[in-house]
DNA sequence: GACATAAAATACCGGATAGTATAAAAATGA
DNA sequence: TCATTTTTATACTATCCGGTATTTTATGTC
């Protein structure tokens, strides 16, 4: 199907572009902080009216819902593609870390990181989508370690799931860290320095 | 001096408890978060009216600042005592991961913590007040590892400063966990996890 | 050109915020 | 008793918030 069945465009032209203002939300979200972005700045940036920015996301739990989805897919996509790309456990960490510690883009941190931390801000919706990537993103860290107990590269006494789990929030605070101005050089040497539990002699 | 000399009490006599109506704040500041806790909150929860407050601590940034010193004196202070004890690197880490991982006062985090991770929406006494505090802490943490880097116990190519600013954030990390409601045990497995690099046969 | 339709722009609503002006109350000193 | 002093209590301001009712504008259809 093409764009044309789009509708007959009776009444007036819309002018807003959804994925524009989608656009600029996220970005704006994701460059300050979700909880310090008003419905009224985001529709000032857009050059967009309330009205038109409600009837297409509904309420700001919507919007900031949509502006997730969207990050999602553009940017958190590439941690998974990391931890489901199959090398082994001392390359990946090692592409993890310059990701986190390096990468222009976690430069001012991460939009989902920064939700969950204030997660009790959220709307539902929102909320409720954060929950659900998190435990989508423990579960790769976990599938990802797993993979590297089979090959027999793992350290004696530390479960999966603990692992996992600390993997993520290494990985969480060093970005946290790159949003508050930290020198990268210093946030990759503690993050290796954290990582380095996994890979020991 | 005593507190004869505190004046001849002319005028009608205040009713309002300066030290209580601090309490209220920083346990409100603490248990919930300082960014959600509004002025009109306190003064209801304190029973005062607002007028009296703002005579007391001249503006929000002045309580939010009195209650974090209040903190700080009060529940802050016990951390620079373990690391001050002289305990050896073994002792203190241990003594510092059960109180950041079992300690009933850090149950619900850290005032401190929370407020250095709202920098942002901090007044500027308050934010200047954090900003000391953040060096003090990194300082005592590197005080320590130096002494224990003096008595010999210390893993090659780390530098005290990097090791103080890692402490500080693991440290930090658990507590903040605490206050999002992870399971105590296992937030002391993943500090454990993460401390025991100072510790490597 | 008249009409229907859908979007946009403006102005508004109720509520919460930090902070304050003003008045009432309660004490002392004369 | 009356004035003075200091604190309290009430009511208010200005601003921002999320959300919406209302009006205006731009199109296609007849």
């Amino acid at each position: 199907m093409s764009d044309a069945d789009k509708g007959p465009a009776r009444g007036r032209p819309r002018t807003m572009n959804a994925e524009q203002v989608l656009d600029v939300a996220m970005t704006a979200y994701w460059h300050s902080d979700p909880a310090d972005v008003s419905v009224n700045a985001i529709c000032q940036m857009a050059g967009i009216s309330k009205p038109s920015l409600y009837r297409e996301f509904g309420s700001e739990d919507g919007l900031s819902r949509a502006a997730l989805d969207r990050y999602a897919d553009q940017v958190l996509s590439e941690m998974f593609v990391i931890l489901h790309a199959g090398a082994g456990l001392r390359q990946t960490l090692a592409t993890l870390i310059d990701f986190a510690s390096d990468d222009p883009r976690m430069e001012t941190g991460c939009l989902f990181y920064k939700m969950r931390a204030g997660k009790h801000r959220l709307g539902t919706d929102t909320r409720a989508r954060v929950e659900e990537i998190d435990a989508a993103g423990q579960a790769a860290y976990a599938a990802f370690l797993q993979a590297a107990r089979d090959a027999g590269d793992w350290p004696d006494g530390l479960s999966v799931e603990a692992g996992a789990k600390y993997l993520g929030e290494q990985i969480a605070l060093a970005i946290t860290q790159r949003a508050s101005g930290e020198d990268p050089a210093r946030i990759r040497e503690m993050l290796t320095l954290a990582l380095s539990v996994f890979t020991r002699p």
